[in-house]
DNA sequence: ACTATTTGTAAATAAAACTTGACATACTTA
DNA sequence: TAAGTATGTCAAGTTTTATTTACAAATAGT
């Protein structure tokens, strides 16, 4: 699973710890989903896509 | 959080057995997600989502 | 009424999201 | 040079929750 999130965030030029913050996650978890260590949860994944007014599939694409 | 997978799942008349199938979850799950027990995982999300055509927003509402 | 198919659900397991804390690096700027 | 801010990461732990297995209830068809 990859994502746009560290290249919107700098659109944003917001912190990942402000990300963090307004999603109400840790620093690390928003830093560890731009790695794609992991993926968000669904309300995790729908949060951050209300965050930035975009759709799910705008922010995260699904490789298979 | 809210989804229509019930009536989509009526409308091309397969049964939660073939839906889990073509996800590759088990039916169990199927039944959960529909009953609103819990949410999928993303990725699954995106499968289903495919399956149908649509996107996670059109199936899943995030209510908050 | 009987059988097959579909759906519902409890309980247990497995998996993964998420946290905490710590430390290291890089960049800025005072 | 020192201090402050932002990111990377990792280990280890917690805890949530997705998912499975197994069984019960309902529905449809003959």
């Amino acid at each position: 699973m990859k994502n746009r999130l560290r290249v919107l965030r700098a659109e944003k030029e917001i912190t990942q710890a402000q990300l963090a913050d307004e999603t109400g996650v840790s620093r690390q978890t928003i830093n560890a989903i731009e790695k794609g260590k992991f993926d968000p949860s669904l309300p995790l994944a729908f949060k951050i896509a209300r965050l930035f007014n975009m759709s799910i599939e705008e922010i995260f694409e699904d490789e298979d």
